[in-house]
DNA sequence: GTCTATAACGGGATAGAC
DNA sequence: GTCTATCCCGTTATAGAC
């Protein structure tokens, strides 16, 4: 894991080759030559040991997916233990859900970002395949942390609470989606990784614990 | 304008084909011939017209923004000129900067989805070059919409209100590019703008003025 | 202005030697 | 397991007829 020379086997490097450039490039915007290239691999390997371009795809994204989503949960189950009978506090939640995000920037360094930006854009990938993969992936996340913030925030109906989940998700994934030199400021600072979490806190935090607007078609600003 | 049969001028054919198919997967995903095929025109019109895929891809995205940003920017300078010499509120920012967004799928029906679908896209998007459009439109209004919210909120730091509209942007962004056929709910309701409007607001509003979290490394919550 | 035809190239995938 | 060589297809772009 930590020598990262070029003793490597060859699917790894493949699969650390693939991971960065579709994460600079996109799926389709990336070719199997380019990937090969940078691995200094042929390209007979890649269908040797992936089959075709879309199971490379499918092998870089669960690498990269399995272990955030599985912290996620263990952080989830922790914080539940944690706070006793009582349900914990919706910071907490929000905290199991965004830290293995952005723990993973500091922790693996520039292949960290390389991973977050990676995650990021598959959100958005205008692959079929891509979303289809990430929502399979994000299935059971999902009911475990809607479930979570429902017990939470018991005054503010599931649905409602569902919504404010995919904005959730929808920051980070667009803070990890846009390289940080990009203009628009440094958005995930990623030499302070704890300072961005309490920041997205802040954030959200109120946003999810805030009365559900009224219903109802256009009626205009009653308030019961 | 309303006439959508096959008497409109071969260039706009072409505009209306790329931006479904652009939409639907992407730059890099889609074909000059899938485009030309779509529109019923020759593949040469497109080189005839624009003079290339990338000049396409600029056309069709300014003819998208331009509007939506010029309405943005419009009800903005009408909330302040009602707010008189108070600054308007956050609310009322906000739904300067959303509403222009979410009319336009009622307005426009199945090609308004369509454009909210290639907007959301096309800020994560992997190319550099829809990016590099992206920001160029973004850049004058970032900054009038970042004053405008210092204003509202003083008591909040500028760059932690420029970091919040930022995930305002990724809200709207995601929700906007999530296809509201698949999964994780309808997200966007295309029926009930004024409920998503509301929906939207209630949720950011709170984030947006809340006491900024405590600065510095990882002191914990030393406040001068 | 719009078409046909073709150039010039790069893509994914595969067979077979080693 | 890994390479070379090649197939076959789709891509952007252009030249020239109409």
């Amino acid at each position: 894991m930590a020598g990262s020379g070029a003793a490597a086997p060859t699917s790894e490097r493949i699969l650390d080759a693939a991971e960065r450039l579709f994460a600079a490039k996109g799926f389709a915007g990336t070719s199997l030559r380019e990937i090969t290239a940078s691995a200094g691999v042929n390209v007979a390997a890649v269908h040797y040991h992936f089959g075709s371009k879309e199971e490379l795809l499918r092998a870089v994204l669960s690498r990269i997916v399995e272990p955030v989503n599985r912290e996620r949960l263990e952080l989830l189950g922790r914080a539940e233990g944690a706070a006793a009978p009582e349900p914990p506090s919706v910071e907490a939640v929000l905290e199991a859900f965004l830290a293995p995000d952005l723990r993973v920037i500091r922790e693996l360094g520039e292949r960290g970002a390389v991973i977050t930006r990676f995650m990021g854009r598959s959100y958005t990938e205008p692959s079929d395949l891509v979303r289809g993969m990430i929502q399979e992936q994000f299935g059971e996340l999902g009911r475990r942390f809607h479930q979570a913030l429902c017990r939470a925030v018991p005054d503010v109906p599931p649905d409602e609470l569902f919504w404010r989940l995919m904005a959730v998700v929808a920051v980070v994934t667009y803070m990890l989606a846009v390289p940080r030199e990009e203009g628009l400021g440094g958005l995930l600072e990623p030499d302070d990784v704890d300072g961005t979490l309490r920041r997205m806190i802040a954030f959200l935090g109120p946003g999810i614990r805030a009365p559900a607007p009224p219903r109802g078609g256009q009626s205009a600003s009653a308030r019961p």
